[in-house]
Parts: structure tokens; sequence; C-alpha cells
DNA sequence: CTCCTGGACTTAAAGGTTTTCGGAAACGTA
DNA sequence: TACGTTTCCGAAAACCTTTAAGTCCAGGAG
């Protein structure tokens, strides 16, 4: 431990010179001779000198840190975001602050009010849900920009996934395959991201003028729903040929309850799923046909905004991600093996 | 946007006292008479005044923050280290500095030295493995707590999961099962997890005078392994009666694989997993008795650690947390059902 | 020779807060 | 009145760095 932290006047009384002189040779500015601006880097060196960002900050009023802001502790959909983020940051010279809501409004603004005080240059704010949540951005002096959960608030700087256009993209792969009867699993409906899954499915079937096999079946977006509702569907929709799932967690569980009914994945049936969690559609046999959010490319984009937001040049509005489709073992041309 | 941040002498003028006399006041100090202070805390909460924790911090030379380093970016274990770290940070008013390292030793040293010129009052290093990493405290100034993967060097604190301790008592359970052809398929053995698992499970086989069935099967950590694993090994050891798996991923593939070969589970052969990860534990049939590691636990208790290190009361040496045993319906004793 | 230019360096202020110490008023005691 | 004590408040230093402004000197132009 090393007895005291040097500072400038350390290195500079050590190079014997001024205190503005090192920091100017430190700096890289002009106005220092070569040959002080070498003993000046040699002193540093060997006092191993680190300037102390916390008197940079208070001059120059940018702490180049960044809060980032998360509702969803366990966040399967957090942690991406918040990874393609730090990346963006860590190119440069950014720190990541990491302040965790819990989804409690009040420790979210005993947070916001933590970052301010230790005057962040900007905030990210990232959802659990694709769900619009309140802005918390109202008379906030810095910039603030909303990951995957928009801000209710439509002047605020908002990045989300486009699930309306993944799902069109994933029916269409299901009807190019030849598909016909195509039938629609998914998560609970007051969840945005089932409603604009569906919706998606919906526009894309339009378009082919194809009807959607049965009802779109709601449920948790777990495993245990999806074998429930194979089985619910596969007495009601005998002669469906292709699922598209909300998530991978009920698509990983059709294709299990489908198998033990007999059916094949996907000779007879083609299964979607959604958000290429790898660990199921990697893993389960057929992988899985999924959508894949990129979501740390979404993180590491609203990081870009919030830069240029810092720099004044702020891009209010919702914008709509593009994801993409991953193609797997279950899905292909019926019968086709 | 507020015109301007308010600073303390913005609140004294508004106060009409001094500078001195409004940091006391709104510090809690003595030597303010209650009317005066009263004067002073009406005149923050108008101006909304939030304390610059620079200026704060340049002075006290506490800037109530601690760097979190990471190694693993899409981290399953580092995670909810993490979580539990921020966790017990959070209820105090520390902050979390969060910096991912991709495993390049020079990106680390250009975090730490990023996280020292911030002037972060300790560092915690979460390792993406529990095999033991180098020392990244030489020469700091600051104390450093390890989590989940421990430091080389033994005087370093260290916090890592108690694996021999756990497989042990994984083992014990299918033991009072009463299985007693027990096998074992782990990962790779350049894991020490897997070294250590396996190390437990001959502690408690040798107590019990058992002996093992068949040899330890090493591969990925993968479902995919798990599967190939329990061909090889029901072609090999047909009569086991009980399985021991370095992993959740390795249980459910075995699981599956099992099923589809006509072995009954738990019936027929008890299968017990490690690491408790939920979407495959408890969303695979039967739900998978396993091993939890209690990570979050573990990154609290880090976090706590690194607090008492740096009120100076350092806790150095490696030490083992306790895990836990989660039974769920892949144990039970033989044909049961 | 003087004046000016520009390079190399120093002085000092600024940024926001905490803290030490001294001052002033009010009050009680001799 | 003189003096000590208590209570409340203010001036100023300190933390470390950056930067605007100023000093000093050598050398070139006139």
């Amino acid at each position: 431990m090393a007895s005291k932290r040097a500072t400038i006047s350390d290195v500079a009384s050590l190079a014997g010179v001024s205190i503005a002189t090192a920091s100017k040779a430190l700096n890289g500015r002009q106005d220092v001779r070569a040959a002080t601006r070498e003993r000046v880097l040699a002193a540093a060196a060997e006092l191993s000198f680190q300037p102390n960002a916390l008197a940079r900050g208070l001059i120059s009023g940018q702490t180049r840190t960044v809060g980032l802001l998360t509702s969803d502790s366990v966040g399967r959909f957090g942690i991406p975001v918040l990874l393609g983020a730090e990346d963006a940051f860590g190119a440069g010279e950014m720190a990541v602050l990491l302040c965790d809501a819990r989804g409690d409004a009040i420790r979210e603004q005993h947070h916001v009010r933590a970052l301010l005080s230790r005057r962040v240059d900007g905030l990210i704010v990232v959802g659990e849900s694709t769900n619009p949540r309140p802005s918390v951005s109202k008379e906030l002096p810095i910039p603030v920009v909303y990951a995957y959960g928009p801000s209710e608030d439509p002047s605020d700087v908002s990045f989300v996934p486009d699930d309306v256009g993944a799902a069109a993209m994933a029916v269409n792969h299901l009807l190019a395959m030849g598909r016909r009867r195509i039938a629609h699993i998914t998560g609970p409906t007051h969840y945005k991201a089932a409603r604009d899954r569906e919706e998606g499915l919906h526009q894309a079937l339009g378009e082919a003028g194809v009807a959607q096999a049965g009802q779109t079946l709601s449920g948790p977006w777990s495993q245990r729903w999806g074998r429930h509702a194979a089985e619910m569907l596969l007495m009601a929709e005998p002669e469906i040929d292709a699922v598209f799932c909300g998530s991978d967690q009920i698509a990983a569980g059709f294709v299990e309850a489908a198998r033990e009914r007999g059916r094949r994945v996907p000779d007879d049936i083609a299964v979607v799923g959604y958000d290429n969690w790898e660990v199921l559609s990697t893993e389960t046999r057929p992988a899985l046909t999924t959508v894949d959010m990129n979501l740390e490319l979404l993180g590491r984009t609203a990081a870009q905004h919030l830069f240029a937001a810092i720099d004044g040049k702020a891009t209010p509005g919702v914008h709509k991600m593009p994801c993409q489709l991953v193609i797997r073992d279950s899905t292909s041309p019926p019968g086709s093996s």
C-alpha cells in the first residue's frame, strides 16, 4: 500500500517545473519544450502518477461517467443491453455507474438523485419489458436514453426492438417454407411484446392472404405453458403445420410436447421461437429457428446516441431496432427430410 | 433543463447565511440554531440543491464508490455475484462502477488504472470460473476482494463456493435415498470446479464405503455432452441407479437421453445437477434436484468484506461459502413412485 | 540600439465543498 | 464594570487540477 498518492505537484517538483507546466506536458499541450516534457513524463512514470478524476471533473464539469439504471435485477434482457452499452463506453474512456432499482419507483428516484449528485454526464434507463414506462427525464439537467423499455414521453429518446417487424419476418419465413396452417402461442397480453408479435403475425398472414390456424394462445412465458398450449392446440387444430412461439421457452415446451404426441419437428410441424436464448435455442433438438433481438447492438446504439445527446445532438423519438431471424433446424419445407 | 445547478453558495445566500453555516446545517452538525437550519433546508429544497459529490470526494478522499471488475462478459456466474454486491452497496450510499475486461489482461490493467484515477474506495474482482487467477492487488492503494474466482495470492481476500462440500452433500443425498451405483458426468478437467466436485464425490463415497459406478466422464458443460455421456454410460454401466452431474445443462441432457432409452427418472435413475440454473432445473421434467451456489449471497458477502477492508479490517485468505442442495423431483428412493 | 515577436515557463484563479479557528453577541458572575 | 462562558456564525484554507493571463528572455527587424 503506497504511502500516499502522487499529485501533479509532486510530479512538478520532481521534474523541477511548475504545476502548470507539468499539466501541459502531461496533457500533450503546446508551449512546452520537448526536453521539459520528457522530464515531466519521466517523473510522472516514476511516481506512477494518476490524475485525480475528481479534481478534473470539478473544473471541466464533465465526469466522463454515465449512469445505467436497470429495473430488472436478474434481467434476461437487461444484461445484454448493459453489456452492449458498456462495450460502447469502454471503447472510449467512459465509465458506467450501475444502479438496480428492482422495479421500485421510489428506489429509482433515489438512484437518480445519487447519480445526479455524482454529476454523471448522462443516463441510460433499461426496462424489464418493452412496455412503455414513466419518463424519468422531466427537469433533469442531463440527457437520458431509454433502452428496451421505451419512455411514455415521445420527446424522450428510446430504443426498442422491432417486434412487429421481427414477427412478420418469422412468419414470412414459415410461409416461404410452404407452411399454410400457422398457429401462435405467446405470453401474457399485458406484455406489449406479446401484442406486437401477434400484430406482426397478422400483418404477414394478411399480406399472404392466409388465415391463422386457431386462436392465439396466451399464457406465461414458460416452457410449462408451451407444453400445455401444445396439448390444447394439437387437440383443437390437429392439422397445423407450423407454430410461431412468443419465446424460446414456449417453443422448447411445444417441441417437447409435440414430439411426445408423435408429431415430428420440423417435418410435420415447423416451429419458430423468439429471443435466441442460447441455452434453449441451440441445445434443444432440433435446434430452434428463432428471432434474435440483437440486444447488445441495441445497448451499444443507445450508448452511442447518449453520447450524441451529451454533445447536444439529441435524437428524440422511439427508434425501432431491426431484429434478425436465426434459422436452425426447427423449420424446413414440410416433410423434406 | 435547469438553467444551472445550484451550489451550496446559492443556498447560503438565499437563506441569508454564510457557506459554512449552510454546510453545517445541511450535514446536520451542531452549532446551528434550529431556526437557521430550517431556513437553510428550505432554501436547499427550493433550489433542489444536490451536493457535488466530486467536490466532497476531493476533500474527504472518499468517493463512496467501488469498482466491479468482471472477466466474463455474458457471465452466467458473474451476474448474480454482481447483483448481490450491488445489493449490499445499494443499501448504503455506495455506487458501483462496472468494468468488463472480457478476459483480457491488458484491458483489465487499463480498467484498474481508470478506476484508480476515479479514486474508487475499493475493488471487487469477479472471475469467470473458480480457477485461481493472477492477483491484481499488487501495490494497489485500495483494498481488493475476489469473488467466485479466487486470487492466486493467498494473502488476498477471496470468496469462492465450497464445491467440494456441496458435491459431497449432493452425493450424500443420493446415498440417503438408497442409491448405491452412482456415476459421475462433469465438465472439462481444466476447470477447478470439475475437479473439486469430483473430489467431493470421492469423499462422500469413500466415507460411505461405496465404489463409484464407472469412470468419471469429462466433457463440455453442455446439454449435448450430457446426452452423449448418457449413451456411453448406459451402455457401459447399465445397472447404475444414480448420476451426479457437474452442471444442470449436463443433467438436463442426461435426463433427456435416459428417458429416450427407457430409463425412468427418478424411479430407475436419480439425477442431481449443479448450478440451479432455473430455466433448466425447474422447467425440465422431472424438475432437477441440484446444487445452488448462493452466488448472490457470495457477492453480498464479498461486498461486505470489502467494506470491512476499507475500514482497515481486512480478512485475508480464500473463504469457502456454503452451497445449498435444492431437492426437487429428480431424486427419490428407488422405484418409490 | 530599440522595439517587437513569440516561445517557455510561472502565477493565480477557479471549480464546490468541508472544516478549523476565530469573532461576536448574549448572558451570568464577581 | 470587568471577565468568563456559551452559543451561533463567518472567514479562509484545503483538496487537485486546468487554464487564462502574465513574466521573462532571446532573437530578428528596423
